[in-house]
DNA sequence: ATGCGTGCAAAGGCTTTGCATCGTC
DNA sequence: GACGATGCAAAGCCTTTGCACGCAT
């Protein structure tokens, strides 16, 4: 996504354009998969921008707020992770070794949430999957 | 499950059958759903049974470490929640409104794995459903 | 008797917040 | 110029840990 286009999406939000905030967004936007706030902060730092963790916390809390970012709470690992809300229903898999997270597209699950409305006479307005296993190389240095 | 069984389960483990430990178990096996620690630490209070909010966080520990509990992260609340590992496959369905939440049983990603297994090349050795909602009496409450 | 279990207090890690200052609109 | 954004430091919350004592086997 270009800047123009974040600054756009920003604007469209309420949100002021810091520098900042769009570094966040950008980082965001070029990863394939979530990532964790401090991981954001020294990315953020390789880029030579300064800017302090709390910051980096404070932007995501609105981004997720407006909906620009999703927040994340995957098990394996006790933070949050973060990542660009695209819009499209994603599942994760999880590698157990080096904790790599994969994002993966299709939804196995369509069906099943209007089962269980009906069943439970819940409304049921989202659900998270992920999967957990180990990647190519990490089977190759278990086994 | 009555009292010897849990001791017997202990055994087997290895653990020494305390009464706190033995609470802690008794606690979860009731549940039919996860809780947190603070939660097993105030019912245990409410039964007059004097212990450290540490004590309860080591027990779970050594439990989840021995397979007898489950360690789960789920999203929407920020700390973790324990629950008797019944060996069974489950879901959990979480009321968006009370935070209240609901077991399945039913799986419906059985084939989706193995499908993934093999465009990945991963081993997958598990996965986490959790379904997201508004409970009947919230829906009423909204509306 | 030995080693695990416990209480208490303190530390740890991630995240949030208060307050004064700075920058964007 | 107004109000949101930021830095810094401190606090908050959940969870873990060190150490001395207590209890189950």
């Amino acid at each position: 996504m270009k800047k123009p286009d974040i600054q756009e999406n920003l604007k469209k939000k309420g949100l002021k354009s810091t520098k900042h905030r769009m570094a966040i967004l950008d980082i965001l936007v070029k990863k394939d998969h979530p990532i964790a706030a401090e991981q954001i902060f020294l990315e953020m730092q390789k880029m030579a921008i300064s800017i302090n963790l709390s910051t980096v916390y404070r932007n995501l809390e609105v981004l997720a707020e407006k909906n620009l970012v999703t927040k994340l709470a995957l098990s394996g690992d006790d933070r949050y992770v973060y990542e660009y809300n695209r819009m499209i229903h994603r599942h994760y898999l999880i590698c157990l070794g080096c904790k790599k997270i994969l994002a993966l597209e299709d939804c196995p699950i369509k069906g099943y949430e209007q089962q269980i409305e009906s069943e439970t006479d819940y409304q049921i307005v989202g659900h998270k999957l992920d999967l957990y296993g180990y990647c190519p190389s990490c089977r190759k240095n278990n086994s």
